[in-house]
DNA sequence: AGCTTTTTTGAACAATCATTCAAGTGATGC
DNA sequence: GCATCACTTGAATGATTGTTCAAAAAAGCT
């Protein structure tokens, strides 16, 4: 078998749902090794380690959500129209699957006492999409406006991905947030 | 040695710390052996398993929380100031202490995909404290108006817990809130 | 003092962990 | 058709996991 049996992405997509499901510590070697069907040498062969392949998993993660971030924004009518989308879809993937959250937040949140790596890259992440934000809403607003939004908007994601673990909880969810960011109505 | 030589709460408490710091997957028998000072026979002989333990730990941990919620709104002169108390003590804590959050919040997100029973509980004690907060805006608003503002609360204060793992966030988070909750400045 | 009870101890348990590696496999270039 | 190469395999590694248990140790009770 000379050939590879896999794709390296699809791989990941697979390890993806399996990290994001269970976090880093929780997920098994063997546990991968069922998800993505490779045997154990074959992936310390093609990723270095578990803690490599997490991270090139979260990073392909982060590059999805942000690419994402900027499909809707281009297909939305204007900026507060955009951002209003994200968040409405935001609350719709939550009540279909039961792992969500964001991966991204989950990381910060497991490995942050360690120090580690990970940690560091997935917070990084999380405000790289908060400055993406402040440059669309600088479309509309003064710079300053721009970035006081865009911590507002990070703030109740957060929020809104906490609560989303609630169950029941997307009418309220959706009430919430159109009272908390008044401003998504303006234009 | 027939007398204990501990006392179960100081025991719990050494265990917040870590299970708060490290979650429940990452937190080994031997770190909590170091940490308490016990020996594995007497952990299992006092707390039944390692998954008891932690939900023992985290019972302790929600129920001073809730307490502390209510001292302090003992202490305001209106519920709106004792709000912005708790918001403003919250945001200290989690520039004090690198770990934070909520014990609550990271034991959701950990133990959510598991379905485990320690999930549902953290979930039913953060539901409890929504209850709380709405219970005392009642006092102000109407039962309707009272439901709504502890459903924003929550969200905020998910939000914020969340922010506060990036770094320096401190002041943004203070004019985050007050934007985003207003109402806490009335009366 | 002697018996019972409660607690402590630390070694031992099987299971599982992340990781390694020598051997095997089959396509490719010559 | 043979050697080379890239990849797969699965057993084996030693460490660590949560948990158990028989023995020891000390206090209370009669």
């Amino acid at each position: 078998m000379a050939k590879k049996q896999y794709q390296r992405e699809d791989v990941l997509d697979n390890v993806i749902t399996l990290f994001w499901q269970q976090g880093f510590a929780a997920s098994s070697i063997q546990q991968i090794t069922k998800a993505t069907g490779l045997k154990p040498g074959s992936i310390y062969h093609e990723f270095e380690s578990k803690e490599k392949l997490f991270q090139e998993a979260l990073a392909r993660y982060a590059a999805s959500s942000i690419d994402s971030i900027h499909k809707k924004m281009a297909n939305a009518s204007n900026v507060n129209q955009g951002i209003k989308q994200i968040l409405t879809d935001l609350i719709e993937q939550s009540k279909a699957c039961d792992y969500c959250g964001c991966f991204l937040i989950k990381t910060q949140l497991e490995l942050a006492s360690q120090g580690n790596t990970l940690y560091q890259f997935a917070s990084a992440q999380l405000a790289s999409i908060e400055k993406i934000y402040a440059q669309y809403l600088s479309r509309v607003y003064s710079d300053e406006l721009a970035k006081t939004y865009a911590a507002q908007l990070m703030t109740v994601i957060f929020g809104i991905r906490i609560y989303g673990y609630q169950a029941d909880s997307a009418n309220t969810i959706t009430q919430t947030f159109n009272a908390l960011l008044p401003w998504l109505n303006e234009h």
